[in-house]
DNA sequence: CGCGAGCTTGACGTTGTTCAACTAGAGTGG
DNA sequence: CCACTCTAGTTGAACAACGTCAAGCTCGCG
C-alpha cells in the first residue's frame, strides 16, 4: 500500500489532438525551468493556467493553519492543477515546489477549456487522469489515518524505492524535515524510527543513502505498525 | 473548514445529453431502493455501474487492513463510483452504505464511457464533479491531518449544521460509533468531547437532539483545537 | 421483570509531540 | 588556517493527547 507517489505517464493524452488542436495549445503554451527548493505553485493563488511536469520531481502539498500536509510527489509526465479546472473559487487549491530541478510547460486554462469541450477523448483521458489521482489520494487517507509512525515511514521509504527510484538502494531527495513532513510525523519521531530500522537490519542509513535490506519485514511494519 | 459533504447537485450533467442519448442511457439504467444501514456498494467488488444518488443520504468510507475511514456523506444528486470509471483494475475503490433510506440509479458503466466518448460537454460536466470531490477530500486530508479530537468533533457538527441541514438544531441521523468513525477518533472519547461542549455552553445534546448554540466558539475551536 | 444494545464514565497505558541541549559539517571572514 | 556562525541532524526527558479496558448505566422490548 506504498500509495503516495504518481507513477503513471500522462502525456498520452495529447496523442488524442488533431494537428490544428496541438498547435492552438501549443500557441498558448509557455515552458519554465525550476530550480530545486523553488515553489512553483502556490495555494490560493488565481489558477490561470493547467501546469504539466515536463522533466524532474515535485512535492504537491497543502498548507493548513498550522501545518503543511504533503499530498504527494509527482514525476515526470503528469499534470498539476487541473483539479482548478472547474472550481468555482478559480484558485489554486494546493501549492507545489521542486524537489530535483524541474521543467514545467504552462498552458492557458482557458484554451485548455476549449480543447476539452470539443475533444471528447481527450476530455476521456483527462478523466482518467483525475481518476487516477482519486485513487492515490485514497490511499494516502487511508495511510494517514490507519498507520502508526513506524508503519508510516516504512510505507514511505517502499513508496520511494517500488514508485520513484525502482530499486532498493538510493540516495533520498528530501531533508529530514520533508521527510518528516510527507510521513506526516515529527521531524525528532521520524529520526528516531530510521535509526530504530537501521538498528534492526532491516535498512542501513548513512546520511541520506539508504539501502533497504528487508523489504519484507518494511512492508510487515508498513502493515501493521 | 467543514469540508466533508457533497452539497452540490451534480443531475446538471444530464440536461447536456442529446434525447437519443438520455434514452439511451435510461435502457441502460437500474433504480434499487436501500433501507438504512443497507450497503449498496462494497470495495474490491467489480466496478460495473456508475451510481447516482436520487434520493437519501449516504456513508462513502474505505476499509483500511484495521479501520473503517470515512471518507464523506453524500446527499442526493450525487454520483458514486465514478471514479472507477477508468481504473485499471476495475473495482470499486471505496464503499458506501445507506444512513438514510436511499432511491440509487444504477447505470451500465459501458454505456456511460459510451456517452462520454461522443459528448464532450457531458464529459465536462463529470469533470466538473470529479474536481468538485477532488476539492472535498484535500479538504478532509486537512481536517484528518491537522485537527486535534476536539477540533474533529467541532468541524464534524458545523458540517452536519452546514452542509446537510442548513440549520443549527437537528437530529443526529448517526449513532455514537458513527460519530466517532466520522471524525476519526474512539467512540469514548468522541461521547466525552461532545459532553464537554455540551457542559460549556457551546451546545445542547439529548440523545440525537442536537442544538448548536455558540456557533463562533465552535469555528474556533474547530480551527485552533 | 430481565435482557441486550447502545451509551457513558473513570482509571490507566501508550504513542507521539515538544522542548532543550548537543553535534557535525559547510560557509565566511579575519 | 583557524575561529565563528549557521543550518541540518540527533538525542534524551518530560508531557499531553488519545486510545483501551472494564465497569456501570439506560431504555426499549420481549
Amino acid at each position: 500500500m506504498a500509495t503516495c507517489i504518481q507513477e503513471i505517464d500522462h502525456d498520452l493524452a495529447f496523442d488524442f489532438l488533431t494537428e490544428q488542436e496541438t498547435s492552438f495549445l501549443e500557441k498558448n503554451k509557455s515552458s519554465l525551468n525550476y530550480k530545486k527548493g523553488e515553489i512553483i505553485l502556490k495555494q490560493g493563488t488565481f489558477a490561470n493556467n493547467i501546469l504539466f511536469v515536463k522533466t524532474g520531481l515535485c512535492k504537491i502539498y497543502i498548507q493548513g493553519l498550522q501545518k503543511k500536509i504533503v499530498l504527494t510527489l509527482k514525476k515526470e509526465k503528469n499534470f498539476l492543477g487541473i483539479t482548478s479546472l472547474y472550481y468555482e473559487k478559480k484558485l489554486y487549491l494546493y501549492s507545489a515546489s521542486a524537489i530535483e530541478d524541474c521543467e514545467i510547460d504552462f498552458y492557458d486554462k482557458e484554451a485548455f477549456k476549449e480543447v476539452m469541450k470539443k475533444n471528447a477523448l481527450f476530455t476521456n483521458e483527462i478523466v482518467k487522469y483525475l481518476n487516477h489521482n482519486s485513487v492515490k489520494i485514497y490511499g494516502r487517507i487511508a495511510c494517514l489515518a490507519e498507520k502508526n509512525a513506524r508503519g508510516k515511514v516504512a510505507d514511505m521509504l517502499l513508496c520511494f524505492a517500488n514508485n520513484l527510484f525502482g530499486c532498493f538502494e538510493f540516495t533520498i531527495p528530501l531533508s529530514r524535515m520533508d521527510l518528516a513532513e510527507f510521513a506526516d510525523l515529527s521531524m525528532e519521531n521520524t529520526i528516531r524510527i530510521l535509526k530504530e530500522f537501521d538498528k534492526d537490519g532491516i535498512i542501513t542509513l548513512d546520511g541520506k543513502k539508504l539501502s533497504i535490506i528487508n523489504v519484507e519485514a518494511l512492508e510487515r511494519i508498513s502493515q501493521f505498525g
